[in-house]
DNA sequence: TATTTACAGACCGCCGGTCGGTTTGCAAGG
DNA sequence: CCTTGCAAACCGACCGGCGGTCTGTAAATA
């Protein structure tokens, strides 16, 4: 007697679609108020499906979470595996592909996702999110700096703390760039905007000075990144955060 | 009939008493992990009575943060209440403050404290109070700059973005600290003691870089605070992290 | 005594996780 | 080609425990 329609399918394929369906609901509903059930719902998959494949909720997040720090330390990699680049290039391409990982690779609406990483019931999420790109990047920053050393061009006390004092650097126009993203469209948008161009300005600047480089070395011209973020989007509902 | 033994309090006092127990458990098993029934428990108070006070255990999370908060800003507020003193030495006693609000005020074993707060588990209180003590020290933070500048001592672009730096570059130094306190006792106790070093240094260097200060200025002498961390406790028993 | 405040504890709905059973794919033996 | 065997994939009823509600009761207050 069949109960239901049912579909088997390899393994690897069940995972990366379980693995899809819960990186949609996480990032829409959060991790906390996303149920198994709605797992299974939107995979159409039971719940012995599922527990087949992952045992537990947990290993559910962490498995998406791989997934996308995986993207993120692979470029890195690529970044980092250039000998003939100098220093200063190889900061630049780093910095520009922190920035821009979402855009260049696969998710869509990355402000939007931003937005929705930040908020408070994706705590979690978020942290977990962050260590994994820093604890992937560490290496790779760790090589530019010495071989910025090696040239003489950059100077620094102790080249792990730096690079790991840069890495949480990188988060700081984070706070700025949410508050300016939240208030798009109202009349306080242009001060938000003003505020946000300054978080990034300061932090380049002090990526300078930690590097020990003159002054504006390192602000490769990010004034358009600003105006890009603030018009993506008309306006934005205002969330029960 | 009389059930059980009942001992009436007034509000104020039994709020305290639960927020008293909640905080306790929430260090100890985090607050994911601390049921209801657990601070009932400790208590020795019922469902009802608990949620006469509470309306739901976010409220009960929040209420701990407060208190917890409280003590910090109210300290600051004193800080910035200080018109004699110039802005350096302001800044050197919000450091310092900073720094030492734990083994001030109520709260003995700072160092389990931090620890314990640092888990996976506890990555949403973590947040939340950072959170708030950010915020409340903001405005404090912004009076010491602004004099600064107004002294002719401090250099920064913008006043506000420069404080919210300050504030998110003070957290970096917990890193390198939770590295060293989970490894006290061990063979690598002396690297990592090592690294918290450099962290603490380059810490205050960027801070005067970002103010516009000759190196070293800021660097108010903390090689004992790293001692005294390793030394507080022999050994560390490895945590189910 | 009347009314409000502080509390008691049974109860509910839901969620993460388990478990015994069923279906499916697939390879070996006839 | 058709069994037969078996493990992997899957099903769905079920469980313990959680946060939260509700009705009722003892204590304080006046």
């Amino acid at each position: 007697m069949k109960s239901t329609t049912r579909k088997n399918m390899p393994p690897e394929e069940r995972r990366a679609q379980l693995l899809g369906c819960a990186q949609m609901l996480f990032f829409s509903k959060g991790f906390e108020d996303t149920t198994i059930q709605d797992v299974l719902d939107m995979a159409s998959v039971s719940k012995g499906g599922f527990y087949h494949h992952f045992k537990s909720k947990d290993e559910l997040l962490f498995g998406v979470l791989d997934g996308m720090a995986e993207g993120v330390t692979w470029q890195m990699a690529v970044v980092a595996s250039d000998e003939m680049s100098s220093a200063l290039d190889l900061l630049h391409s780093f910095t520009h592909l922190r920035a821009n990982y979402l855009r260049e690779h696969d998710y869509p609406g990355q402000v939007e996702f931003f937005r929705v990483m930040n908020q408070d019931k994706n705590i979690v999420l978020l942290e977990h999110f962050k260590r994994r790109v820093r604890t992937g990047a560490m290496p790779v920053l760790i090589r530019i700096i010495q071989k910025g050393c090696d040239e003489g061009t950059f100077t620094v006390a102790d080249v792990d703390t730096a690079a790991e004092l840069i890495l949480f650097l990188s988060n700081f126009i984070d706070l700025a760039l949410l508050r300016a993203i939240e208030v798009r469209g109202s009349d306080t948008a242009d001060h938000a905007a003003e505020k946000l161009q300054a978080a990034i300005d300061m932090q380049f600047l002090t990526l300078d000075r930690i590097l020990g480089l003159p002054d504006g070395t390192t602000n490769f011209g990010w004034p358009e990144a600003v105006e890009a973020t603030m018009e993506t989007v008309p306006a934005t509902p205002p969330s029960a955060n």
